[in-house]
DNA sequence: CGGGATCCCAAGCGATACTG
DNA sequence: CAGTATCGCTTGGGATCCCG
């Protein structure tokens, strides 16, 4: 008996915890996009092309056991994030700026979905900033991927309006759509540049190209202010 | 060619950047402790005592590779973070609160290390209300590990006092012993209770009383305000 | 002696095929 | 559409061995 904690860390701390449970490969891309409302099967499929359908299924239940997913009732194949995997959203947030902080180049072939980049667009928001500005709305092309960003008083609702985007659940709150909207394109490469604070080339389609200011001081990656980010990666 | 990025998640987001480079088994450990300042390879074997020695050593290259990890020069099989691997202190800050808040029972034969109590300490601390307190310094007894834990104007600085700790390097900042101490134990099983704000039974062996209750106030993992954190992890 | 490298086996992962 | 089943390959685990 006393299996010895097959695969585990013998370690009591909370890194060790957490990683436990969704340390496993796929799994917090998973729950990132869950992070976006509840998604079926199918969805969290095309979310993550290269997910195996067999690991993608393997995820689900350990999730699920783990108490960090349920099942949707009303919808066949239906998974949302239970209030213990919402608490999740500080460590997703977390990743997803060091990801972006982090040099490297892109990689070619790779997706950015809709639900990925609403999660960029929560991690990149600045909601004290925000506060100061009228209701917007910012409409976002880059790649194949469009979503729609309003931002009213500091909050912000990120929702996906691509070609084929799911029925939106209706809107938290019922509001009048901004009188402020801001459509542009943004090349994919750029889009790190622009959410650092940069000036990249970009296409507006609609809207004032004064409100493309008023996008970069609500959404931004802060260089840690006296931290250098710069690393020599270069080994022998 | 186009050897079609092996084992990559095909994914642009942060999420998938950063998991990619510290998601594999171990990694985020390796970088806790280091967190704590650096060590040598043996005290990371020491500290994480089911590592395999070539997972441990796998995982230094790769690590390395990826400009989160440097050697030490000065020190014979001697690592520290860089500036990008320090970066992830956000990280293993949310991986570490969502541990303690996951329920779930401690599983015996784990072990606190010291580096991994003190990114615990680190994670449930708060600088504000540690600013309205005179100098402390906590020494906290848990288990086989020992820190030393000195709170002062808001800064927290957490080193291993145990029977085999290390000879510290020099305190950053030369301050003079605070005049208020508490030392105490607690068991490992109670410590999630002491750090969620409750009142488990603790051993104080030097020290006004009075002091617990500072130590409460210092160091505290928030249930979220409005969030339920209990979930059914019932499956069927 | 500490700091790794090698080996072998088991477990997890990935691709594809298949079923309710 | 929502998964299971199967199989080959890759990775991790554990013990041992080697090197400076």
């Amino acid at each position: 008996m006393a299996a010895r904690a097959p695969r585990g860390f013998g370690q009591a701390g909370g890194v060790a915890r957490t990683v436990e449970r969704v340390g496993e490969r796929w799994a917090l891309l998973i729950v990132r996009d869950l992070l976006a409302g509840a998604r079926r099967y199918s969805d969290l499929k095309a979310g993550l092309p290269r997910i195996p359908t067999n690991i993608l299924s393997d995820r689900l239940k350990e999730l699920q056991q783990a108490g960090i997913i349920r099942r949707v009732p009303t919808v066949r194949g239906g998974y949302e994030l239970t209030p213990l995997g919402r608490q999740l959203e500080p460590v997703i947030l977390a990743l997803e700026r060091w990801g972006w902080a982090a040099p490297g180049e892109p990689a070619e072939g790779e997706v950015l979905t809709a639900d990925a980049l609403a999660v960029t667009l929560r991690a990149a928001f600045r909601g004290e900033v925000a506060a100061g500005f009228p209701p917007t709305e910012y409409v976002i092309h880059t790649g194949e991927t469009s979503v729609s960003a309003v931002v009213d008083a500091g909050t912000l609702d990120v929702m996906d309006v691509g070609p084929d985007a799911l029925p939106q659940p209706q809107r938290r709150v019922a509001i009048p759509p901004p009188a402020d909207v801001l459509e542009f394109r943004v090349e994919r490469e750029r889009l790190s540049e622009l959410l650092s604070g940069d000036t990249p080339p970009l296409d507006v389609e609609t809207g004032d190209r004064g409100l493309v200011d008023r996008f970069r001081r609500t959404f931004r990656f802060d260089a840690a202010p006296g931290e250098d980010v710069t690393a020599d990666a270069s080994v022998a």
